[in-house]
DNA sequence: AGGTATTCACATGAAACTATTCTCTGAGTTAGG
DNA sequence: TAACTCAGAGAATAGTTTCATGTGAATACCTGT
């Protein structure tokens, strides 16, 4: 009686009081009310967009922090909040949030563009326009009334590492073209030392005022997570230490909040699915191996079929504990390709999917010199073993072996 | 022994090429008046 | 004559290939003692 078996479960399963109350508040896109620990960030970024509530165009900002400790967070609350005032007093002042990592939407030039120009009602085509003609139809859809327009572009240094600074330049040159608006430009980086390299007029002009994020500590995070938890989890479902222990593992990981939160967040999803009415520790750990297990997993099924066969050479290698290096790689590489029948691509090729796959955390490649004999990338693998036979079987599948 | 020069096996960079997707334009075609 | 079709030119983009240059240290080769 597969049915009512099933039926009970579905019955048991509505029974339960719920772990979850809100669930939505641990998503990272989550934005809260209530920001802690990051007064003084609010306060300063405040401070330097106030002008705009007097129709006077805000400095450019430059924000710096490494990944969850809150930048687009704070810049996203601020803007919305000085946007409200402005409504309130009818100054017209405008705001778009783009983050330059999407995948086909903002990581190029051109797609950047073209994004905002769909942001402020243009149709714009996904290709076939010269570049310019797109920066004309932004222009035109930003300069037909007379307004201030703050642009906050998320993690612009992915974008600047892609294309090039020309296109920070164009920005910042963008506000001459402008007869009746003016752009503020809120640059958010993950990497501290991106500036370093950048053209200096485009660095002086774009970061005009600088914004450290610093990392979470460990009591920090734990106010963080205690706020979100109070939204997110029913009362009383959380046991002691758990929080605690959730900010400490992510304190470790240069205090990424964010981490903290999905930490807490699957941990509370593999305690309800084995059906327990409380999360402990124990959840923790598995909820950090099950995280880690699922990313990796995840990366392999959606690489290429050229990067998982390379990854491929590299298993079988792996077993035996001896170094490998890029010419036995390309060797099999070879061999494998005519297995599948895949054409196979140049060394040279290969070599930047070995450093690929480094980028990915995949695998470990070092570059060593061995003096007389040559100089290559030394690789192993960089995945917990227990995931391996997985792995194995995804790489199979997709290569259909 | 100590110092310098070679040499290997790739790494790393830049530019050019390929294939695909998409727009725009203008010539040629068609259908209706 | 207006509307429609369709080929060709140009762009953007991703993934490669081609060509060129760089590189760290184990060895080979000197050199003077």
């Amino acid at each position: 009686m597969k049915r009512s078996k099933l039926s009970v479960f579905l019955s048991d399963y509505l029974d339960r009081q719920p772990l979850f109350k809100d669930k939505l508040s641990l998503q990272s896109n989550y934005t809260p009310e209530n920001i802690p620990h990051r007064e003084e960030q609010i306060e300063e970024l405040a401070r330097i967009l106030a002008p705009s509530l007097r129709m006077h165009k805000p400095s450019n900002v430059f924000i710096y922090g490494k990944s969850g400790t809150g930048k687009t967070c704070v810049s996203q609350y601020v803007v919305k909040e000085i946007f409200e005032a402005c409504k309130k007093n009818k100054v017209s002042v405008n705001y778009y949030y783009l983050n330059c990592k999407l995948k086909k939407v903002a990581d190029t030039e051109y797609r950047l563009i073209a994004q905002l120009a769909r942001g402020f009602g243009q149709t714009v085509p996904a290709t076939g326009l010269p570049t310019d003609e797109i920066y004309k139809l932004f222009i035109e859809s930003v300069d037909n009334k007379k307004q201030l327009l703050i642009l906050i572009l998320d993690e612009i240094d992915q974008l600047v590492n892609k294309v090039g600074d020309g296109i920070l330049y164009n920005l910042t040159r963008l506000n001459s073209e402008l007869k009746n608006s003016q752009i503020s430009i809120i640059g958010i980086s993950n990497d501290l030392m991106f500036t370093d390299n950048l053209d200096p007029r485009v660095k002086s002009s774009l970061s005009e005022e600088e914004l450290v994020f610093p990392p979470y500590n460990a009591l920090q995070l734990q106010d963080i997570l205690r706020e979100r938890s109070r939204i997110a989890f029913a009362e009383g479902v959380i046991k002691e230490g758990v929080i605690e222990k959730c900010a400490a593992y992510a304190a470790r990981e240069h205090g990424d909040a964010r981490r903290a939160l999905e930490l807490l967040r699957v941990a509370g999803e593999l305690t309800e699915r084995s059906n327990v009415s409380e999360i402990s520790i124990e959840y923790i750990d598995s909820a950090e191996n099950k995280i880690e297990k699922d990313r990796v997993l995840d990366i392999i099924r959606t690489q290429p079929k050229q990067f998982q066969i390379t990854l491929y050479s590299i298993l079988k290698y792996n077993g035996n504990g001896k170094s490998i290096f890029t010419g036995d790689i390309y060797e099999d590489y070879l061999k494998m390709c005519g297995d599948v029948g895949l054409k196979p691509l140049t060394q040279r090729r290969v070599s930047d999917i070995v450093a690929e796959l480094d980028m990915l955390g995949l695998i470990n490649a070092k570059v060593i010199s061995k003096g007389r004999y040559g100089r290559t990338r030394q690789i192993s693998l960089a995945v917990p073993s227990m995931t391996l036979p997985k792995i194995k079987d995804i790489l199979k599948e997709g290569l259909g072996l």
